[in-house]
DNA sequence: TCGACATATCCCCATATGGGTATATAGTTT
DNA sequence: AAACTATATACCCATATGGGGATATGTCGA
């Protein structure tokens, strides 16, 4: 198997720096696809090859205006992110993380001592 | 160009499922490589490439313990990640997020009126 | 020293990627 | 209808992937 495709999930989707890029301009409202060409400086075909990627995992959506194409934020599918990553804001917001190591290096330092008579 | 390396940021590490998984065990605490084998249920070496993956992004830090390799977590790296959907919260926190799609198709309503007299 | 265990690395493969360039599709204006 | 604008798709390519299997490296016990 490779790499998981990136329309997969968010995740994959989202992985892609310039993808974040384009969330990141939508953020702020509405655009035209020849905006996020002008914006991010990409060739035309990448950019909406991005969003198709950003459509497919629903973190986008578009609406028909003209001739032209307004795609919109949908930064719901962006939760299921939000809600695993959360479970590790401890990890560099306490500073008790390294407590088990530490222990670990103290019953190392103590030698022999295989009894934890404690 | 293909898609960025999976050792590029912690961004792509965590795109694969496999690796999360393995992050969600380490956050109950330090683990041999075999633990985590018998856990996920994969093939040893491919634990170990998942491993080296999350290791040169920095999600994880080896220690070793006799022949044994004891694996733990440091979630630091998820902080951009974290930092960076924190910002789309809202999106599916709020109901308003649908107001300027509401608003544009009012307008589309309203038919040829082009100024916006309010 | 030899065998058993623990882990990492090597090589092989199918696959989807992101970028490029060219072209198709669709709407608008004259 | 023809010219023009806006967007999507098709095709080509180099690359790294995740998984498989075999094997190297390293540690421990007898």
């Amino acid at each position: 198997m490779a790499r998981a495709a990136t329309t997969t999930d968010a995740f994959n989707a989202v992985a892609e720096p310039r993808r974040r890029q384009i969330l990141d301009i939508l953020a702020g409202g509405e655009r035209p696809v020849n905006d996020l060409v002008a914006l991010l400086g990409l060739a035309q075909p990448l950019v909406s090859k991005h969003l198709r990627v950003l459509r497919e995992v629903g973190l986008v959506e578009v609406r028909d205006e003209g001739r032209q194409r307004m795609y919109r934020l949908n930064g719901h599918p962006l939760k299921s992110i939000h809600d695993w990553v959360k479970n590790y804001e401890q990890s560099w917001t306490q500073r008790f993380e390294q407590l088990d190591v530490v222990l670990a290096e103290l019953k190392e330092a103590e030698g022999g001592d295989d009894g934890n008579g404690n």
